[in-house]
RNA sequence: GCGAGAGUGGCGGAACUGGCAGACGCACGAGACUUAGGAUCUCGCGGGCAACCGUGGGGGUUCGAGUCCCCCCUCUCGCACCA
């Protein structure tokens, strides 16, 4: 049937709006427990409501679109819910620019985007929407935040933090990127701060150690989770120093190496060393090496001597203390014991200022030599020289060495971490207030659980000058205090957004009256209650940051008696970025493809088909207009199909006849075949590329067997595509279902299940290679001895030229696979 | 430097535990229908006239290797003076 030709033609935007409509109307997707099925959480990173949806987001939620709407039609009880991360700098920007109060100016991007999100027709239980700017979200963010100070998990300290000038405000660690902040790329400085922390280096260890059971979770992802934890076990050493009755502390995993100790090196930084110095000759240049290293962070090796001293804990040797620029003060203990003999840093420092290297681990089969050593040695040996420890191996001295230092106190085994304390504190407006009041007579006083929530004030002028507004606004700021009654100031720092988005996955969960728990007990029991989300779903960008953050905060919940759970997501899939011309789609490059523009071109559903069919979900996907059309074709073509088909359809429900024949059979198969791939496909590999793949075969099957296939077959073969296209295509395929005589819902049709009887065949192809070469094939009966598949394959001509009457040294037969023959 | 991942047609990508390399889509070519087609349908499409050769390169294991083992090259990502 031609194009053009009324109510047969395929309008997307017509059949878009209707199922929408439908859905809407019958809260189709809403998720509720029901414990006679199984539970299945799925969800997508929420997104921040910047006002436009871009092809990230697209891909990102038809990805969980299809997984949710497969897993309802296969029976589960699925939640599938959507928010808004809707605290964050860009709303201030904006403020500043246009005039716009943060709070309005977000509150219309979520407009735009829910907008658009439904246009995509992705089956979210919109009842559940929640946005974390809203105090009804926050005032729980509070409760945890004064609980976890009441159990000294959030503190606050004096600190050098990182600073970024642009965005006016202190970065964590995490958002720190080569110096440079992670938003706006501005070269980040250190500053001296009262500073809110959150303890997350308390839960390292477990952080780590779970880690291991995440095995739903992408190897890549655990790497570098594990590495930025950083975990190294070795021994803390303290060495006496002379004339102060003090001791310096100093990390080391080289503990065997202690006899090789020559001098020590501390960080610029160290609160020692201004003690060390001050009114002596090395003042001057210790000041001026602190002064470059922060400057630049890099280059070579640097050093200083402080003209102290301190003593070896078991030699009692007199010990040089250096300051050098490499000694970083945030890992260990800021100060390090250097052996030049056995680490390349110190090694290099040793030769540029003529310091002695003692060599106290011999490597296997070798004689080091201090003065013609080119480079340390920092493997494994023997060790010489080390008093009482010489001749043990250097595993077994680290041992050694740390217990003698435990028994004498002067140290002992420990472990350290490069994990450091989360900053949640923001000197930025549009954020959960922090709930804690200053008082001149009691000092910082926690507010009170019931005077929760603090509720952020949204009528603020924001100019970008002068700090954060919060501390203008009088009504705000000025309070009484909650302990003696008298005036007192609110604390005007907010917390970092990353908190808000540590816990939102638990709120989806929230109960009905929202008046005393955070969360509904009976809901969290039945869909996190297996181990947490069974799946997630979002970018790879997030692999520290926000997955860090969530696994910590879950398990701080769950020590705070909220939440009864380990880890929030059982499963993880990281999508790939959407490129366009070998690049990530931006702004600044202008190589944006605006969905919005799609969809009204092609329709959602085309959208959804081309990002889910040009490459696998983990994968980077290369952008391609005429990807795009192909996609729009098929639909087009699988519309003409089902509305051509006229009287070769039989009617929904027509009994496929017991023992199809010829192209009854062969269509029957293609079905059941597909059914077995594409389920494979969803549900165990997420490979939703080959799904399609095999869907758009059944079709080009169906469209050469319908003219002569049974009108019962073509029926099943139909049904099925439908049924199958339905978590990817749902408007288009619930349109042709009901196009072609159905009266329930696509959407709430069970998934297919291949019958095993269609699987099986009777006879099989199977390839014959004589000497590993390909010579030829034979079709056989699928139950066919070995002996009759190789007098099959003998029989055959073209390899019995091959074979040319030698004797077979060997046969292999792989059933239903392949003959290979040795001759 | 350390860690992780990846190299397959002109392109995106298939090939689950070793078993017919290139499914599916795009691009391209030929034809059909057409006043016309950038619509639709059919056929073709790794290289080579052929024997054969082909999954980054070189070895190996095997009846058989894109897949397993060893060495090397290239690219991407993460961390990076971590004591």
């Amino acid at each position: 049937m031609a194009e053009g030709e009324g109510p047969a033609r395929y309008d997307p935007e017509a059949v878009e709006a209707k199922w929408q409509r439908r859905w809407a109307e019958r809260h189709a997707f809403a998720a509720r427990v029901e414990p006679g099925r199984r539970p299945y959480y799925v969800l997508e990173m929420f997104p921040y409501p910047s006002g436009d949806i871009h092809m990230g987001h697209v891909r990102n939620y038809s990805i969980g679109d299809v997984i949710a709407r497969q897993r309802r039609m296969q029976g589960d009880s699925v939640l599938h819910p959507i928010g808004w991360d809707a605290f964050g700098l860009p709303a201030e920007n904006a403020a500043i620019q246009n005039g716009q109060p943060p709070a309005i100016w977000t509150r219309g991007n979520i407009d735009r985007m829910r907008a658009q999100f439904k246009r995509l027709g992705i089956s979210y239980d919109w009842d559940r929407e929640l946005a974390t700017c809203e105090p009804r979200y926050y005032r729980w963010e509070q409760l945890f935040f004064l609980r976890m100070l009441a159990r000294d998990l959030a503190y606050k300290k004096l600190s050098l933090v990182n600073w970024c000038p642009h965005c006016a405000t202190v970065l964590a660690n995490e958002q720190v990127e080569e110096g440079r902040c992670w938003r706006c790329e501005s070269e980040v400085t250190e500053r001296e701060l009262e500073q809110w922390f959150f303890r997350i280096t308390a839960y390292a260890d477990e952080l780590l150690r779970d880690l291991d059971r995440l095995s739903g979770w992408p190897e890549r992802v655990r790497t570098m989770q594990r590495n930025w934890i950083g975990r190294s076990v070795g021994a803390e050493i303290r060495f006496p120093l002379e004339g102060r009755d003090e001791r310096l502390a100093v990390f080391t995993t080289r503990p065997d190496t202690l006899f090789g100790v020559t001098f020590m090196s501390l960080a610029p930084e160290h609160p020692l060393v201004p003690a060390l110095v001050a009114g002596t000759p090395a003042e001057r240049a210790v000041a001026e090496l602190a002064a470059r290293v922060r400057a630049t962070r890099s280059g070579g090796k640097e050093g200083v001597p402080t003209g102290a001293f301190c003593r070896h804990p078991f030699t009692g040797a007199r010990i040089p203390i250096w300051v050098a620029n490499f000694v970083l003060m945030e890992y260990g203990t800021g100060a390090i014991m250097a052996v030049p003999a056995h680490d390349q840093r110190d090694f290099e420092l040793a030769r540029a200022h003529g310091l002695p290297i003692r060599v106290v681990v011999q490597p296997e089969g070798e004689r080091l030599d201090p003065d013609h050593m080119e480079a340390a040695w920092e493997g494994p040996g023997r060790l010489v020289d080390s008093g009482e420890f010489t001749g043990l191996e250097s595993e077994v001295a680290k041992e050694r060495i740390a217990a003698a230092l435990a028994a004498g106190g002067q140290g002992g085994p420990t472990v350290s971490y490069r994990l450091r304390d989360w900053g949640v504190s923001r000197q930025r407006y549009w954020g959960a207030p922090i709930p804690i009041v200053y008082c001149d007579a009691c000092g910082m006083v926690p507010v009170p659980e019931s005077d929760l929530p603090v509720v952020l004030p949204e009528d603020v002028a924001l100019t970008g000058t002068g700090g954060s507004p919060l501390a203008a606004h009088a009504a705000f700021v000025n309070t009484r205090c909650p302990r003696c009654g008298g005036p007192a100031r609110r604390e005007t720092d907010t917390l970092d957004t990353f908190v808000d988005s540590s816990w939102y996955f638990a709120r989806y969960l929230a109960p009905r009256d929202d008046a005393t728990v955070p969360f509904d007990a009976r809901e969290v029991g039945y869909w996190l209650g297996e181990g947490g989300v069974h799946r997630y779903i979002g970018g790879i960008e997030h692999a520290v940051l926000h997955l860090l953050y969530a696994r910590f905060l879950t398990k701080v919940l769950r020590d705070l008696g909220f939440l009864p759970l380990d880890e929030p997501f059982q499963n993880l899939l990281t999508q790939g970025m959407v490129i366009k011309d070998g690049a990530k789609m931006s702004k600044s490059k202008g190589n944006v493809v605006d969905p919005d523009y799609l969809i009204e071109r092609y329709g959602a559903d085309t959208a959804r088909l081309f990002s889910l069919f040009a490459a696998p979900p983990e994968k980077d996907l290369e952008w391609s207009d005429q990807g795009v059309e192909g996609m729009s074709r098929f639909l087009h073509r699988l519309w003409r199909l089902v509305h051509g088909i006229g009287p070769r359809l039989a009617p929904p429900g027509a009994a496929v006849p017991a023992s199809p024949g010829g192209v009854d059979l062969e269509l029957h198969r293609l079905t059941h075949r597909t059914i077995a791939r594409v389920t494979v496909d969803v549900v165990e590999r997420l490979h939703f590329n080959t799904a399609i793949a095999a869907v758009m075969e059944l079709v080009t099957g169906i469209a050469d067997a319908a003219p002569k296939a049974a009108p019962a077959v073509v029926r099943e073969a139909v049904d099925t595509t439908l049924r199958l296209l339905a978590p990817f295509v749902p408007h288009v395929a619930s349109e042709l279902w009901e196009a072609s005589g159905h009266t329930a819902p696509l959407d709430a049709e069970r998934w297919p299940v291949a019958d095993p009887a269609a699987l099986v065949r009777e006879v099989v192809e199977m390839p014959v290679q004589v000497n590993g070469r390909l010579r030829g094939r034979v079709t056989v009966p699928a139950d066919a001895s070995e002996a009759d598949v190789v007098a099959a394959a003998l029989a055959d001509p073209q390899v019995q030229a091959h074979v040319g009457g030698r004797a077979l040294r060997k046969r292999v037969v792989v059933r239903g696979r392949l003959v290979s023959l040795v001759v």
